[in-house]
DNA sequence: TGTACATCAGTGAACGCGCGTTCACTGATGTAC
DNA sequence: TGTACATCAGTGAACGCGCGTTCACTGATGTAC
């Protein structure tokens, strides 16, 4: 393909769709993914990426599955070896951070339909949410792993939405950073202090 | 209006819009607000929102600050004045169960672009967070509530979605709510045993 | 090495769809006198 | 109480759009002999 004419076989337009479909979602924040943007982007014409797809949702498996290994690689070049409750901090603050550095390859891996019978994206899934409960264990021993990674990646993954969707100051990275140490810190604080108290509290109606 | 013909004037068309797209949300859990459909199902032409909603938006604002307020009420059934940690573990079985109830309803809530000056919704959202707070200040009087608060509305939303979303069993409500007590309370066991070790981690790559 | 042919990965026109939104309109209502 | 008129809340036709998907096709590639 020296001469870089437009050849008649792509080549790997597989993964020219997925490569330009996270294009697509790392420059509209909001954007959701079309076929034909995709093929547009990818140079090529609105039919052809049914070669390779046979439906829209299959695409949005593959790109969700590339989000879950990069989002996998950020949190080990975070921390490779997290061992305290402090790393688990950190890492936390890289999660959120991919989240919002990507909200609509976020939000595609997420809270996009997708193809339930894509191994890839399944295989993708289980490998993340095996990495959080290594991780887990890795700091906590102690713990049942099963619930305790549970509700960490809840509680990490909550706070990521939280900011993404505007409930939560998002203004500046650090303003985020900073939420998202003081939100676990106090949670982790919080069995120290495990004493009930009877107080009212106010209905929530406006 | 005792005749029941369609009359021509509708009398509470915005009220009517707004119900007509709780509906149609809760029928399909999938579904994505629009405007016609909405006009379609409130039996009224395609352009009569208009005079009630400049923009998509605006509705879109509307019926979240619906759910926002309705989500208050499950949680103030659930328990009007919770003070120990149980009870707050029995309060995001009810927010988680809010969710899985009314999953369009609640992605219209956090996820879709919505009108951010709409009065009534940033009112609701507040109603909705300085209850939140104000539980957490019941149950954990020692801790600082403004953080704390955030984690544990960011581990109970996280634990909504990750349901929604199909990275947690979500098969049966019993099965929820048992991942939910069970994740949170390794969550508030967490401090007890916390001796961080040193332990390798695997990588996450596939 | 050369040719015939099957296979594969593209093209481009076309389909039907639902959408948000605009526009000029019309029917109902309420108010001033 | 009756009439004139302004205002308001609807209608319905029309716009342009992008979408997913189908179809019959064509150009390039690879393989068998």
């Amino acid at each position: 393909m020296s001469r870089a004419e437009v050849p008649y076989h792509h080549g790997d337009l597989r993964a020219a769709c997925v490569r330009a479909a996270r294009e697509l979602l790392e420059e509209d924040g909001s954007a959701s993914l079309s076929l034909r943007a995709v093929a547009r982007r990818a140079g090529v014409s609105a039919t052809a990426p049914y070669r390779h797809f046979a439906v829209r949702e299959q695409l949005v498996s593959a790109v969700a599955a590339e989000g879950y290994r990069e989002l996998g690689e950020q949190l080990l070049a975070a921390n490779p070896a997290p061992a305290t409750p402090q790393d688990l901090v950190e890492l936390a603050v890289a999660y959120v951070r991919f989240a919002l550095e990507r909200p609509a390859l976020f939000r595609a891996m997420f809270a996009e339909p997708c193809d339930p019978a894509s191994e890839e994206r399944v295989a993708a899934v289980a490998a993340i949410s095996e990495y959080l409960q290594a991780i887990v264990h890795a700091v906590f021993p102690d713990a049942d792993p099963a619930p305790l990674s549970t509700a960490v990646w809840a509680l990490v993954h909550g706070l990521a939405f939280l900011h993404l969707d505007g409930k939560l100051d998002a203004s500046t990275p650090e303003a985020v950073a900073e939420q998202v140490r003081a939100a676990i810190n106090a949670m982790l604080a919080v069995s120290a202090t495990k004493s009930p108290a009877k107080s009212a509290v106010k209905s929530p109606s406006v």
